[in-house]
DNA sequence: ATAAAGTTTCAATAATTTCTGAAAGTTTAA
DNA sequence: TTAAACTTTCAGAAATTATTGAAACTTTAT
């Protein structure tokens, strides 16, 4: 399968990224050939093109797969399995918030949900204590909030989105609602 | 220095987290011990009660400051360096936040940039550009609005994230006051 | 000046993660 | 059934990343 240049650099580039990303480089690779290619793709394809062995291809489909962004299709006549990227941009975003707050916020909740269980008895173990629930709070809240915007349809979230400054103007605009109803 | 058994099991799960919030596992220790120490730390301490070279401890000392997540102090008539962590959890969350945007967004952006200057020819560079531009736009609208909530005072953003789906009513209200001012 | 008390650097080593490729497994068609 | 066409697995090799510890460096006090 030939590859552009600038296709190849998006390619590359995705690559070095996907390991900050939470992939490996050679999982980086195939899911941004995936994206930017219109018809799926084979294995073998996904091999050649990207110069990697047929076997990390199966186990970064594999991995590809757990984090739901590619699908497997079939051509009608022939063996082979093609892939594809699954859903639009804001999809994979989605996708991808999800499956790292799993894996990088969601534990590290349990551990100080747990910890906060006990009662501190020393001045150090209060402050710590304290640390402990401040990082806590703040994980909640932004779990929480981040499943509210998860919620929002497109349009909704555009808006609020394009807002910007007006951030500021829509809680203005709650403040006067509030004080309004504390009158009437 | 002495570390409760409680504190030991926040410290060592801050180590295995860390590499998934983008530093190494001795890194991740040191923060740790030192958000819930009270009284900043020396090197030596750190080296000792977290069972690692000092070597280490310098580097990572390095390395954190470079987040601008540790400061030095001094003790007078002490030539030690005594290291704390610096500002509360939710300024800790704005750093963090802001430095994994430049390490792992900022170079995405700029490279769709360049990208995205020249003209496809081809089908398929329509294609692969097309989905390179939904992906350069949501990152940017995803930086745009990270910078919006990080100019808000700490009592706005609380205000915001306590309004939950609330966000929603408030956007019909706001929807609803910008009509009306269209057709007064 | 110099030595004591500290910190940093960095080459060598250890630990971890990724990748390969051959072998084992699966599915389909004849 | 059997064999062809494909996929998966996994032990070992390669690449990368983290860690040590001894030597070099810096600062301060005398």
């Amino acid at each position: 399968m030939e590859i552009s240049e600038k296709n190849q650099s998006f390619v590359y580039h995705f690559g070095e990224m996907g390991s900050k990303w939470g992939f490996n480089r050679t999982v980086g690779q195939m899911y941004a050939l995936l994206v930017i290619t219109d018809k799926p793709i084979t294995a073998n394809d996904l091999a050649t093109t990207l110069n990697i062995s047929r076997g990390n291809v199966s186990m970064g489909i594999k991995e590809l797969q757990s984090w739901k962004l590619v699908q497997v299709t079939h051509v009608p006549g022939d063996r082979k399995e093609y892939y594809n990227a699954i859903g639009s941009v804001m999809d994979m975003a989605n996708i991808v918030f999800e499956e790292r707050r799993k894996r990088e916020v969601d534990p590290t909740l349990s551990l100080l949900r747990n910890l906060l269980l006990d009662t501190p008895e020393t001045d150090s173990e209060i402050y710590a204590q304290q640390r402990m629930k401040d990082i806590h709070d703040l994980l909640e809240m932004i779990t929480n909030w981040a499943a509210e915007l998860q919620k929002l349809t497109p349009e909704q979230l555009n808006t609020l989105m394009k807002l910007g400054t007006g951030v500021t103007k829509i809680l203005s605009v709650k403040q006067a609602l509030f004080s309004k109803k504390q009158t009437e």
